[in-house]
RNA sequence: GUGGUUGUAGCUCAGUUGGUUAGAGCGCUUGAUUGUGGUUCAAGAGGUCGCCGGUUCGAACCCGGUCUUCCACCCCA
């Protein structure tokens, strides 16, 4: 057993039947991005490790995966900082290069790197494997692929409006019904930090207030005082955890909330024109909620933010997110360039889809037809036929060897084959080919012109 | 990073207080069936019990370590 061979740890192997459904998700997906006016982009699997380091805070950067460098890497570390064995000094020395964590910080990097190449605003998506070094779990891996969206160098609301449409498209197409798109602002959360004055706790504040649904009410109030929130701010705070009602009704009330804080209130009217918007033009199947208690991704958003839960029944955490960064290309050197975006997490999609048996029966790339192989000569006439099916789009093979029938059978009922078509002396002589139906066994003799026709209906 | 969990045939899993030769179902191969698969029947192949070490006359079973699986927390898609 141990001398198998095997993957690491987070990684997986996909059969042609789950690379065909993954393909499926794949395609809905850039195709509506494509609809919408998104571009696609790609960026190399590996950044220099500046580009990437510290933009995901302290916990992002321990799960990226640095690469060592090549060569006698060891002999350049410096003496003083070898002996002292702190492995967070000598990563540097030893790794000037690591694995792409998400795809926007690798766009913003590309966005400053072509500025003046690019036509503003920018819209493009992108859709690579991420890497990171998390311990795995349901629905979490440590090699996984997001499919991005954004758009930089536009303020216009209109944007979010835009991907609010873009998440219902895809999930309607791909049949999941009834999803929640959550929307929250984070000049709404920032508001309310101010009011009950706590701006310097910010992210303390929303960390506990993302897990509301999680821990309940009295879980979020210990862990903010433990945070050392006082208790005339929970008092404050009240309001919050009894917001109820419909989107307009929740604004309203949040307005009473935030009397006092204007970066609030522009929140507030944010979230009004998008809500507004997105009721005037409706809705597939997905629903549009505020949830104040979405806090998610506060390294850069700095506007709205998204969430996408899978639906409750599933367990599986958020399959999207996204949100508006004032500031993502500043850190690159490229100031005032306001972007938003959002993200599909493949994988989870995949999960949830499977978990909910939501695949069509067609998105299989197998072979539609599979000729019986009876000997040399007979091959020769199959593959004539196999040819000129081929050349008219449909997917037909030959069994390679001329072995016994039943194996033969077999072989396409393995492989979940439809079709068999029989091509021996007998039809030979009459120009024509017996058709099989591996589903309910029906034969029938047809000539080439009838076959084709068949299959390819 | 923290806590737990799992590992026995290709797959899913049994396996007694530690005791000869480690089992089942499914799958696989062959045959019944030389132009017919999915059903049935018969026969057969297949395992260094994750790995390393320890305790013991004796270990799949007990102990330690390690890797792996899955789950929760943290965080996230």
């Amino acid at each position: 057993m141990s001398k198998k061979p095997s993957i690491p740890k987070g990684t997986r192997d996909f059969n042609p039947e789950e690379v065909s459904k993954r393909n499926y998700i794949f395609n809905v997906i850039k195709e509506t991005f494509s609809l919408y006016g998104f571009q696609p982009i790609e960026t190399p699997s590996f950044e220099n490790s500046e580009t990437l380091m510290g933009k995901y805070g302290e916990e992002g950067d321990r799960l990226i995966f640095k690469i060592l460098n090549s060569g006698d890497y060891l002999s350049k570390v410096d003496e003083k900082v070898y002996s002292e064995k702190d492995s967070n000094r000598i990563t540097p020395q030893i790794s000037e290069k690591a694995l792409r964590y998400d795809l926007t910080v690798p766009f913003a990097r590309y966005v400053v790197q072509h500025q003046n190449e690019i036509t503003f605003p920018f819209k493009r998506y992108q859709m690579q494997p991420v890497w990171r070094a998390d311990r795995p779990q349901k629905g979490r891996f440590r090699e996984f692929y997001q499919c991005d969206a954004d758009v930089v160098g536009s303020t216009s609301l209109w944007q979010e409006v835009e991907f609010v449409q873009l998440y219902d498209a895809v999930f309607s197409k791909l049949g999941l019904k009834g999803v929640a798109i959550k929307i929250n602002n984070r000049k709404i959360l920032s508001g309310i930090a101010e009011t009950i004055g706590a701006e310097d706790k910010l992210i303390d504040f929303t960390v506990a207030l993302d897990k509301l649904d999680k821990i309940g009410e009295e879980g979020v109030k210990k862990e903010m005082r433990e945070k050392g929130i006082s208790e005339a701010a929970l008092q404050k705070l009240q309001p919050l955890f009894s917001l109820k009602g419909c989107n307009d009704e929740k604004l309203t009330s949040l307005n009473g909330l935030l009397g006092g804080s204007q970066l609030g209130m522009a929140g507030v009217e944010e979230l009004r024109f998008i809500t507004r918007n997105i009721k005037t033009l409706g809705l597939q199947t997905a629903s549009l909620e505020i949830d104040v208690t979405l806090a998610r991704g506060l390294n850069y958003y700095t506007g709205a933010i998204f969430e996408v839960s899978a639906p409750s029944e599933v367990n599986m955490g958020s399959i999207g997110g996204g949100g508006r960064y004032d500031d993502l290309t500043g850190i690159f050197g490229l100031p005032d360039m306001s972007g938003v975006g959002i993200s599909f997490g493949l994988d989870r999609v995949y999960l949830v889809l499977e978990e909910l048996n939501l695949f069509p029966e067609t998105v299989s790339e197998n072979s539609k037809a599979l000729f019986i192989n009876f000997g040399e000569k007979e091959a020769v006439y199959a593959m004539k036929a196999i040819t000129n099916l081929r050349s008219v789009g449909i997917k037909a093979e030959l069994y390679p060897d001329a072995t016994k029938m039943g194996k033969q059978m077999g072989y396409a009922d393995k492989r979940n084959i439809a079709f068999t078509i029989l091509a021996g002396e007998k039809e030979m002589e009459a120009q024509s080919y017996t058709l099989k139906n591996m589903k309910s066994g029906e034969q029938s003799q047809m000539d080439f012109p009838e076959l084709e026709a068949f299959l390819k209906s």
